[in-house]
DNA sequence: CAAAATTAATCAATCGTTTGATTAATTTAA
DNA sequence: TTAAATTAATCAAACGATTGATTAATTTTG
């Protein structure tokens, strides 16, 4: 039925979402891709004409839950700066975890100088989780309760860059920090509140004032 | 002559470099190599047997240099712990701008799953660099200089994945700075000093225990 | 039945690699 | 020193395998 076929191109998508993150763009096959979701080969092409328009529709799917968590981001007027840069710190680090694969497949591709009509997209979908956060950060500065000579932009960095090196390279992450970062238990139990904590002190002494040092 | 095969070799080693980084080990083609280093294409066969084994003669090339770097760093026991993570920002600083093609590629296959033969080399000479930071550091807090309960792994997931922010995202990076850091005068001149001050100050207040705040 | 979904078979193109032949350089032999 | 023998370097051409994509036939569905 409808909802049949709704589930089986999200069942594809799943899947190649999963081995075009462990294998970049070029490194995975669409006979491996097909393979794996236990359809059809051409069945990629009938329902997204080509391999890049299947590598386009796993980004498509992301983008509207990207944008989401946004949208919910820097509205609340009531809360402090820091409290919002907490907040996103939070949302974030959760964000990260539980979509590691397509987060990983994210920076991969734009890494690579090539295809600049999807690089182009996911760089414009990227600049706008980024300019979100340096918004808020802005805000801070703007109200006397960050630093005034703080680097912004290089914590917009350092948020997103120890993200992905978790991300990116788990591998090395794992053997550095003691234990398996891919692990979902792990993930949850140890890395999770771990980055969390580590982000927030560290910028916290970085981005306040020192008499907003209250605690 | 043997100087003119070196070099050649040499040759050909740049321009696998930089079309590895640029299009990924599987984007490159050899045909594509070959061309651009203005050879024959059965000479990469010829020379580096294979592929792979050209993949890692550009490695090899490197790795040397990598380590001389990690010898000269932490011999010097007169300069505080702080005073040795800050040349090891410097350093570091340098070497990642410079290399940046070459970090790229570092990473980018680290970020792969297969081919473990190779990840696991390119994994164990990221580990040793990893390390020694780890050291430094944690001699850091065994000495009373840093706090003891600063999260060191993580403190070497930031000044990583800070620079590979940049390396690997240029991009992404250049929108967010506003001018484009794949230009080497604007590399030499406003991105590494401000990616060393800012990495400086934001670990000092993180690591360094207030009574030793006397800078 | 007609339309949509699915399949196996096949396509041209490109992949990394190998081949046999040719040229250039070096070494050996007389 | 010269000629012969050997080695190294380079080349165009072709290899089999795999790539993404398409076709035409078949099955399923409404």
């Amino acid at each position: 039925m409808d909802k049949d076929k709704i589930d089986k191109k999200d069942h594809i998508l799943d899947v190649a979402e999963r081995v075009f993150s462990d294998m970049g763009f070029d490194g995975a096959s669409t006979r491996m891709i097909s393979g794996e979701a236990g359809v059809n080969m051409a069945m990629l092409n009938y329902y997204f004409g080509s391999k890049e328009g299947l590598f386009l529709a796993v980004f498509d799917r992301k983008i509207s839950s990207f944008q989401d968590l946004l949208h919910n981001l820097g509205i609340d007027d009531t809360i402090s700066s820091w409290a919002k840069v907490e907040s996103y710190i939070d949302i974030y680090s959760n964000r990260v975890v539980n979509n590691n694969c397509f987060q990983k497949l994210l920076y991969q591709e734009m890494s690579i100088n090539r295809r600049t009509d999807l690089s182009d997209k996911i760089h414009a979908m990227l600049m706008t989780s980024v300019l979100e956060l340096y918004k808020m950060l802005q805000e801070g500065i703007d109200n006397g309760e960050f630093k005034a000579d703080s680097d912004l932009q290089m914590v917009v960095a350092t948020i997103y860059g120890t993200k992905n090196f978790m991300i990116n390279t788990p591998l090395l992450a794992s053997s550095m920090l003691g234990y398996d970062i891919l692990d979902e238990k792990i993930i949850e139990e140890k890395l999770k509140p771990r980055l969390k904590k580590y982000l927030k002190t560290l910028l916290k002494s970085y981005l306040l004032n020192d008499n907003e040092h209250t605690n």
